[in-house]
DNA sequence: CGGAAACTTGATCGAATTCAAATAAGGTGG
DNA sequence: CCACCTTATTTGAATTCGATCAAGTTTCCG
């Protein structure tokens, strides 16, 4: 069963035996819960809600004949796929090679992006719904929940972001975008 | 173009604007460069050979096409993206959560048993090839230079492994993948 | 033999973790 | 609406893991 959200934020999480997480990718609604993946289930990986949500599953089967049958179904297939093994590679240079601001940046930038096609976040002024805890973006970036807060507030103290009741607004694309080291 | 290996080492690299560089993924004789990944090329990654390394190339259009008409072909195709995907995933959970050590020795076993796949190592003795220099290992699991040449040399001083001239014995199965925490 | 890579080792530094409280925000039953 | 409890968040101090710096030493090859 292939899980798609229609509805609210959730988390694929890969859970360690001694207890740590990491998110694997955050889903928004539209997204597949971990493309081709759950094709054969993942030991150890699962996914999580954030929000409440609303989503619907597909059986493995239904799946893989249609796309062998519809051909554009197929394309769109094959695009999800690319955009999330992108995803997974950006993920995997962040945690090897970034510092904790540069992560966190990167995150609230891919989300606001991911959010503006959807159509979820304004453009004009940069406010966003954000409903990620401290420890979800401590799990997503390979951070502690402490360094997350201290990172954050330093953003705040310095006026880059605004948070506040669970929505997050960037009052400063340039320089979020300097620490985010595209 | 899509590059499949042959014959030798190779690794798909992201190069951040820094120089710095991080591994995405070691390529094996009989590996797609990143699998469905590059029919939509990805920004400053590259393939690089590791040794001398024979492939072939296929055109993005031709392996689509076969994908749609030949099931079986779309069915190795999908199970090729799932084992990156998987891969992939457990490199992500490696970078955030899990240090030096663990990440050295989950790299040394991740490859043996994909050697062991392709009877490239053998089952007795442990031994394999591994011609991968310590800057590459350092670009695989997102540590310095110096601090690989550490951990392996901790590794050969408690006897768990062996290395010399391009390859490696695992003395200490055991104690490995102790180490690895599956 | 000489020069360049590759590797090792020790010393020092720094980013991020862990530990430990304190404070703030939510949610619940009375 | 308030007292109470739980879950988040903040802040500071101490610690640690791994990075960086700086020489050495080895290995490889022409």
């Amino acid at each position: 069963m292939v899980p798609l959200i229609c509805e609210g934020w959730a988390a694929s999480v890969y859970i360690l035996s001694d207890g740590s997480r990491q998110i694997l990718s955050i889903l928004l609604p539209g997204d597949l819960a971990s493309t081709a993946l759950l094709f054969g289930a993942q030991a150890g990986c699962s996914v999580e809600a954030i929000t409440d949500v609303r989503y619907r599953t597909f059986a493995q089967a239904d799946l893989k004949a249609r796309l062998l049958n519809d051909a554009d179904c197929f394309a769109r297939f094959l695009r999800a796929c690319i955009d999330e093994t992108a995803r997974a590679d950006q993920l995997i240079t962040d945690l090897g090679r970034r510092t904790a601001a540069e992560r966190i940046a990167r995150l609230i930038l891919n989300l606001q992006s991911r959010l503006m096609q959807r159509g979820m976040a304004q453009p004009e002024t940069m406010e966003m719904e954000f409903p990620l805890r401290h420890h979800h973006i401590a799990d997503a970036t390979g951070l502690s929940l402490v360094h997350v807060s201290k990172v954050l507030s330093e953003f705040r103290r310095s006026g880059i972001v605004k948070i506040g009741d669970r929505s997050l607004t960037i009052l400063e694309p340039e320089a979020l975008q300097r620490i985010a080291l595209m």
